[in-house]
DNA sequence: GCCGTTTTCGGCCCGACTGTTTTCAGTCG
């Protein structure tokens, strides 16, 4: 297989682009479908597991949703690295004011407006107007409007927008608790990306079945609340501390199951629900499942109702993404999802012999409290000298601690490291000292600005070191605040494919990584995947948690994940011990 | 712009809230 790239022109550019073209028609006001089209296409690019670039034309029709002209499209991108008709736009209306649309209540409508009335191209030009008293004036405006853009520019620094699923969680766990006390009759539910564990969530949503009216009362005096945003009689929206905008709906108890699956979304996987109800002479709304023919309603009360009325068994909301869920729910060939108790061991885990916050007994105890079964210990290697990296004596007379300790509290133990991958591709210990341990897992954590050549073959030598077991966090990335490395997942997750060399999900909320699209990737071929914490202190087993989310979100099943196995067989399944 | 076992034309998911509108457009999810 080639793995020459044209410009190295990734997913994420074809997405970006085609969702930039998407915005530009919207603020055209052009035709809604095709902008729809465009946006479509954007999610089917930053979600497909492989490079559409190396794709050919015929190849790209394939896929649904591709159709002439978007295939010809990313054609064009990925021989070109450009896009005509994107830059005819962008003639039309500067790129920048694609950054409007990001604001709180201003959509491509008034984009348009801004830009054609007041020759608004920027933020900073936006502002100024807005101070200026020159938006009130315009046809369909006025100075509440005028307000609340000054409000939005003014959130829009203090809140960059998104969070970490970990912090999602903790604040709409929150809110919850704060509404189940007001009003314990009712059933508290999270929704939205936060129910399918998206790795990071915009905001969050709150689904209240069965509460009284007062409810939303309560909702909008939450101690938290900064502002509100709106306030109605079955919806309302705040923002709470730290920037958290949290929506409540409420709905009646017998449409719980109804609502829970409306809100919960992704709105691809509603469309495609409620394209199927309406091929069945159904309509689909938050409210139940009614008959077109007589408004009967046929479902609501549950989930499992709601989806059985369709003809489908229970998606499980992580795969509730339009990526081929409902077919297989029609089937009844959903897979067996992974849960945190499958999960029998961690491969990842630092002591206060580098980093860790807490000494190896007190590690090995939490993670037997965690209910883990066996651990690998992976302190860090010298060249990581800020974290106290261990050279080959001090690697080697630290392993013999760990086994000294083996089932010593109650849990199996690995005396590994957590090898750094030097610049160019050589590991950070001797193969000698790494050929002495029971694993070894290898990582990235220097020179970061490689391109994307040297960054990969960097990857591909490391992977050919018999010595290397696993890789950790392949791709490097810190959500929210750092990209990936520049890096050929595919290759390198061929290459750990050949050799045997297992790929982690890195169980951290800021990293997760591999992530939902890349492990899917690893599983397609057949590289062995394993989840870890890479827990730094007692407390760190409990990120397990979110990397087995993602694992479900990348729809793997026990038998995916090598740390599935009970002791005995993952250590024989080891690269480092399997006949070659 | 995409799609098709009744279709190559004519469809394409649905509802709540806000502000400025005297009946509705825009935004959001």
């Amino acid at each position: 297989m080639s793995r020459r790239k044209a410009f190295g022109l990734d997913n994420q550019t074809i997405a970006r682009t085609l969702g930039e073209i998407a915005d530009l028609l919207e603020i055209k006001n052009e035709n809604p479908f095709k902008i729809r089209a465009y946006r479509n296409g954007a999610d089917i690019a930053a979600n497909h597991p492989h490079q559409l670039a190396t794709l050919d034309l015929p190849a790209l029709r394939e896929i649904p949703g591709i159709g002439k002209d978007l295939a010809a499209r990313i054609r064009e991108m990925s021989e070109t690295g450009g896009c005509a008709y994107h830059q005819e736009l962008v003639a039309e209306f500067p790129a920048t004011v694609l950054d409007l649309l990001h604001l709180q209540g201003v959509g491509p409508k008034t984009v348009a407006t801004f830009y054609r009335e007041l020759h608004v191209r920027t933020i900073d030009d936006l502002e100024q107007a807005a101070k200026s008293g020159r938006v009130r004036a315009l046809r369909g405006m006025g100075a509440k409007k005028e307000a609340l853009i000054l409000k939005a520019l003014e959130e829009r620094k203090r809140f960059a927008g998104r969070h970490l699923l970990s912090e999602a969680t903790e604040a709409a766990s929150g809110v919850a608790a704060y509404l189940r006390e007001f009003s314990p009759a009712a059933t508290i539910d999270v929704v939205g990306s936060l129910r399918r564990g998206c790795d990071t969530c915009g905001d969050l949503d709150l689904l209240a079945s069965g509460a009284s009216a007062e409810l939303m009362d309560a909702f909008v005096r939450y101690p938290l609340v900064e502002r509100v945003l709106g306030r109605g009689d079955t919806k309302s929206s705040v923002l709470v501390r730290r920037g958290f905008q949290v929506d409540l709906r409420l709905v009646a108890h017998d449409s719980r199951g109804a609502a829970l699956q409306y809100f919960t979304g992704s709105k691809a996987h509603n469309i495609a629900l409620r394209d199927r109800a309406i091929g069945l002479g159904l309509k689909l709304n938050e409210y139940g499942v009614f008959r077109l023919a007589d408004e009967a309603k046929v479902a609501g009360v549950t989930e499992e109702e709601v989806y059985a009325a369709l003809g489908l068994e229970l998606v499980p909301p992580e795969l509730r993404e339009d990526r081929g869920e409902i077919v297989r729910a029609a089937d009844r060939s959903l897979p067996r999802l992974l849960e945190r108790t499958d999960v029998r061991g961690d491969l990842h885990v630092h002591t206060s012999e580098s980093d860790g916050r807490d000494d190896l007994a007190d590690m090995l105890r939490a993670a037997a409290d965690a209910g883990l079964e066996y651990v690998a210990v992976t302190d860090h290697t010298q060249s990581l000298t800020m974290a106290n990296g261990l050279d080959e004596s001090r690697a080697l007379a630290h392993a013999a601690r760990i086994r000294a300790l083996d089932r010593r509290h109650g849990i199996r133990v690995l005396a590994g490291v957590e090898c750094d991958i030097l610049p160019d591709g050589s590991l950070d210990l001797d193969d000698d000292c790494l050929a002495a341990l029971d694993l070894v897992v290898a990582s990235v954590h220097s020179a970061f600005n490689q391109d994307r050549r040297e960054m990969t073959d960097r990857f591909l030598r490391a992977i050919e070191n018999p010595h290397v077991d696993i890789i950790a966090h392949p791709t490097g990335r810190m959500l929210l605040k750092r990209e990936p490395y520049a890096v050929d997942i595919e290759a390198v997750v061929d290459a750990a494919a050949r050799q045997g060399v297992a790929l982690e999900i890195n169980s951290q909320a800021h990293r997760l990584d591999l992530n939902d699209v890349n492990a899917t990737l690893a599983r397609d071929r057949g590289a062995r995947i394993v989840i870890s914490s890479d827990a730094h202190s007692r407390q760190g087993f409990d990120a397990l948690a979110w990397g087995v989310i993602v694992g479900r979100r990348a729809w793997l099943e026990p038998r995916h994940v090598a740390n599935t196995l009970p002791f005995d067989a993952f250590k024989a399944g080891l690269r480092r011990n399997r006949a070659r």
